[in-house]
RNA sequence: GGGGGGGUGCCCGAGUGGCCAAAGGGAGCAGACUGUAAAUCUGCCGGCGCAGCCUUCGGAGGUUCAAAUCCUCCCCCCCCCA
């Protein structure tokens, strides 16, 4: 086991670059995750609609689950009772557990932020819970994934500037509590080393970026996460945004992109020098009867598509695309058939899953700005 | 044959003199969704030359300033008894 600045973690190495957007490994103990990486999203340990078996086959090297709903349920000592997260889930490659800190922003109706923590009401009996750095960490530290992240404060789009920077400074000094709360653990996770990951806030702010870029290096981190984007900022800003965080930030470790997942913003932060990146949109649009396909989004409940013969996307290896018209699918869909989720969900998987392998490819060849420029043209 | 209940917009179903082009579902037609409170949510959903008008509540006729709602006759459906 590596360490880095006392904390257990494991190495990323950058393989190639082309332009600002690169090629690289991490080199986790329950597997090598090759970068550009697309993470689906397991919230409540399982991939909506899809099988663990199906998931692995989707290309999918590494997946998320969430550290504020496995520990209200079924409690993270569950989990670990019942043999830790992967095996909870039957997945046994890398996963990554979020913090809790999307919850500060998604369920803040139900939550008080204040310098020491966040107290939640559960959303599932509206009974009281408290997330410190520490107990963030203990709870990630019982779950046992691979990779873990800081408890962070993310601010919603229409935070003011003074609301943005609160959360900067409170995400800094949680980002310090995260990091001792870990190092005295010492290597623990219930199954091995966990890569903790700082995150970098600041909304839209260029100041507030690098400001809070600069706070968590004093700390310093294997990996930085981008937080606090795609909450309802215009693109745009997300993109100049991102550009500006990952220049700060330093060029051997590793960059997550917190929540984003559609075709076009992937190749926007990969060409950005991002390399992992997690998003919900996929498996959720899927469930909601919409596909990805080279042409752009296809919503299978639209009549026009009620009597086509031919497959979603013509040469994807995908279980919907082997066979199942569009106009199959689009009845699954409408009658609200469980097949239709599972389908199109692996469908909209396996589609990211090869855009974003061959933009690996097409960064480890140099020829990925052309390869960007054709695949934006298609949309 | 006797007694009772009922026929409302594509479907189910409220409404029992004016505030009703008619609640609410469903279906249908669109839209949204980005570290998942999401197999969810939102909008439209009789027609038109659309601040108004026209055609609708089984059919025909009638009462009334005004009827899906009251009266008469007719058609059809369901239940119980025989």
């Amino acid at each position: 086991m590596n360490t880095f600045d006392g904390l257990p973690d494991f190495p990323f190495i950058v393989e190639a670059q082309d332009g600002c957007a690169r090629a690289g490994r991490i080199e986790t103990p329950r597997g090598t995750v090759l970068t550009p990486c697309f993470m689906p999203v397991g919230t409540k340990g399982t991939v909506k609609a899809v099988s663990p078996e199906r998931l692995k086959a989707t290309g999918a090297q590494i997946i998320l689950a969430n550290t504020y709903h496995l520990a209200l349920r079924p409690g993270s000592d569950v989990v670990r009772r019942l043999g830790g997260l992967h095996r909870f889930m039957q997945w046994e490659g890398p996963i990554l557990t979020d913090s809790g800190g999307y919850q500060v922003f998604s369920l803040r109706d139900t939550a008080h932020i204040n310098d020491g923590g966040v107290e939640f009401r559960s959303i599932y009996d509206g009974s009281k819970h408290v997330f410190t750095p520490e107990r963030a960490m203990a709870e990630q530290a019982a779950l046992g994934a691979d990779l873990v992240m800081c408890l962070d404060q993310c601010p919603p789009g229409t935070a003011t500037e003074g609301e943005v920077a609160e959360a900067v400074e409170r995400t800094s000094v949680w980002a310090a509590g995260c990091k001792a709360a870990h190092q005295r653990r010492e290597g623990v996770g219930t199954d091995g080393p966990q890569m903790l990951l700082g995150i970098v806030q600041g909304g839209v702010s260029e100041v507030l970026r690098r400001r809070s870029a600069e706070r968590l290096q004093e700390i310093g981190f294997p990996g930085y996460a981008i937080g606090g984007l795609t909450v309802g900022e215009d693109r745009q800003a997300m993109l100049d945004t991102t550009e500006w965080t990952v220049s700060l930030l330093p060029q051997d470790r590793l960059r997550y992109f917190m929540g984003i997942g559609d075709p076009d913003g992937l190749l926007e932060v990969i060409a950005r020098g991002v390399d992992i990146f997690d998003c919900v949109l996929p498996t959720r649009i899927a469930r909601m009867g919409t596909a990805f396909t080279r042409e752009g989004r296809l919503n299978l409940r639209n009549a026009e598509h009620a009597l086509v013969e031919g497959p979603l996307e013509e040469g994807c290896p995908c279980t919907a695309c082997r066979g199942f018209s569009r106009g199959a699918l689009r009845h699954f869909v409408m009658q609200k058939e469980i097949l239709g989720l599972m389908l199109l969900t692996e469908h909209n998987l396996v589609f990211l899953s090869r855009l974003v392998r061959r933009a690996r490819e097409a960064i480890i060849s140099g020829t990925f700005s052309a390869f960007r420029r054709r695949e934006r043209a298609a949309w």
